[in-house]
DNA sequence: GTTGGTGCAAACGCTTTGCATCCAT
DNA sequence: ATGGATGCAAAGCGTTTGCACCAAC
């Protein structure tokens, strides 16, 4: 897995990223992008069209499709499946980490370390099993909606 | 969650599990257990469907959608995410594990001890977040693929 | 006999694609 | 100038639903 050798804050280095990659760096993409770090949340991609919509009014759904495509191809942002089976965007994080999503108010609260480099090594010497990739996501409620 | 209280081959038993909920033990849905309790890896609807119907014909497509509705809501099978995105069923192991799936040949090769259970209530003591539930899926590479 | 389940086909919603136009480089 | 990106609309595909009929109880 690559990992980000910049800030997702710093625009130099993120127009000078899709260039290496011979991409451009269109006001459609960079919305997308702006839409999901401002979010604390993650987000649907029909939310993500009416936040990009405000500040692009002519951006067409299929390009929000297209620009998550290519931002989870950088790297820049997570796609992530929810409990009910429906898909949902966020920036990524740094590192290797997991999101905790609150049930309640669908917030992402805190990243956590990943449990799994050791339980992958583990496995691996146990049983032979070539652990390779793992997907995994905490869902709870957060201090404010326990009351 | 609830956990079954029964084997899953015991036929009898899980026609009387029907009946407590008020259900209908069909031909249909006996088929499509039976379909996954035969095979040793996840199958995607299409081919539940496809193999239900070498064992009952007629049987229709929105049939097979229904009948896993209601195994899965009674527990006795699990739906899983893939990495593609695509969704696909299983027999519910018994008690609470996580499968590890190989990549090249789509077994589900073994499941391991879950290592949620202490990192749940690490986080809550450290966080106050309530950790209510999380999904786990591993990949990798079973022996007889990694040559 | 009743009630829930099934099969079929139509409807639905999310996602992708074809194509002419546009614009970042 | 030119090739990649966009917007629009149509197509695609997995899934759900309405309804008449059927079968488990």
């Amino acid at each position: 897995m690559i990992s980000k050798l910049f800030s997702i804050s710093n625009y130099d280095e993120i127009r000078e990223f899709f260039h290496e990659k011979g991409l451009k760096y269109t006001p459609q993409r960079q919305a997308v992008l702006k839409v999901l770090q401002e979010s604390k949340s993650y987000l649907s991609i029909n939310r993500i069209h009416r936040n990009v919509k405000e500040l692009l009014p002519g951006t067409g759904l299929a390009t929000v499709y297209r620009s998550l495509e290519t931002l989870v191809e950088l790297n820049l942002v997570v796609k992530v499946h929810l409990e009910d089976g429906c898909h949902s965007y966020a920036t990524a994080p740094e590192g290797h980490r997991h999101p905790i999503v609150c049930t309640d108010c669908s917030r992402v609260i805190q990243y956590t370390e990943c449990p799994m480099e050791d339980l992958s090594k583990k496995l691996s010497k146990d049983t032979g099993i070539l652990i390779q990739n793992h997907f995994l996501q905490l869902f709870g409620k957060c201090k404010q909606c326990q009351s």
